[in-house]
DNA sequence: TGACATTATGTCAGTAGTGACATAGTTTGG
DNA sequence: CCAAACTATGTCACTACTGACATAATGTCA
């Protein structure tokens, strides 16, 4: 993993650490972060061209502004549960979901 | 939704209850609930490719035997970043896991 | 610039998901 | 048939995720 793909992950709230500890980080873990970080950003996408607001946007998937900003941000305290429930309730078709996850790289 | 796939979802632990009551589940749910399916019949099919058993795999992925049943029998006791991390860990590829994902129906 | 809208960050009590364990039920091979 | 392997179901303490709230930071527009 090159070191903007690092510092990418780290931004968002992971701890990847230096080259060797990251070791522990297996690839099914990295899989699953590259996941989220897709979802995170098809949804900020699907979001922003509706036009709506975070507020207005958590009122209707029946969650709060700040979870909504976390969501986006591909936090750590999201799980891919509550990303893919709001991309589906906001309308996007499992195939469109499909397509987005299958988006995320493969381990290295 | 016809009667089998009711007969279905509820064999696997879903209330879907009567036609009315089923009204409070909204399309979204049930667009969930159809992901959670593929994916646990997907995690199937993976386990038996590989010709190991569930206690074998969970300890590969870091769970227990009971845990794998539930994820394979699709319970709601399972999240799906469990099931998409089983397969993941289990040598699935995001592009594989986009594709099961795909799979399931377009709510109603 | 200042007011206002929007987004980001931190925190927390309540709830849902977790691995582990026990045990019941089922399948397989002799 | 039996025994051994396998799978299903129920339970529980522990942890992680959740919406909500407060508030800080950033953006917008006149």
């Amino acid at each position: 993993m090159d070191a903007k793909k690092k510092a990418r992950l780290e931004k968002v709230g992971w701890t990847v650490g230096t080259v060797q500890e990251f070791l522990g980080l297996d690839d099914a873990e990295m899989a699953m972060i590259e996941v989220r970080v897709q979802l995170a950003r098809a949804l900020k996408d699907r979001r922003r061209k509706l036009k709506v607001s975070q507020i207005t946007f958590a009122e209707r998937i029946g969650s709060s502004q700040s979870r909504v900003a976390k969501m986006e941000a591909g936090d750590p305290s999201v799980s891919l549960d509550l990303l893919m429930k709001a991309l589906l309730v906001s309308g996007a078709t499992p195939k469109q979901l499909g397509r987005v996850i299958a988006k995320a790289e493969q381990a290295a």
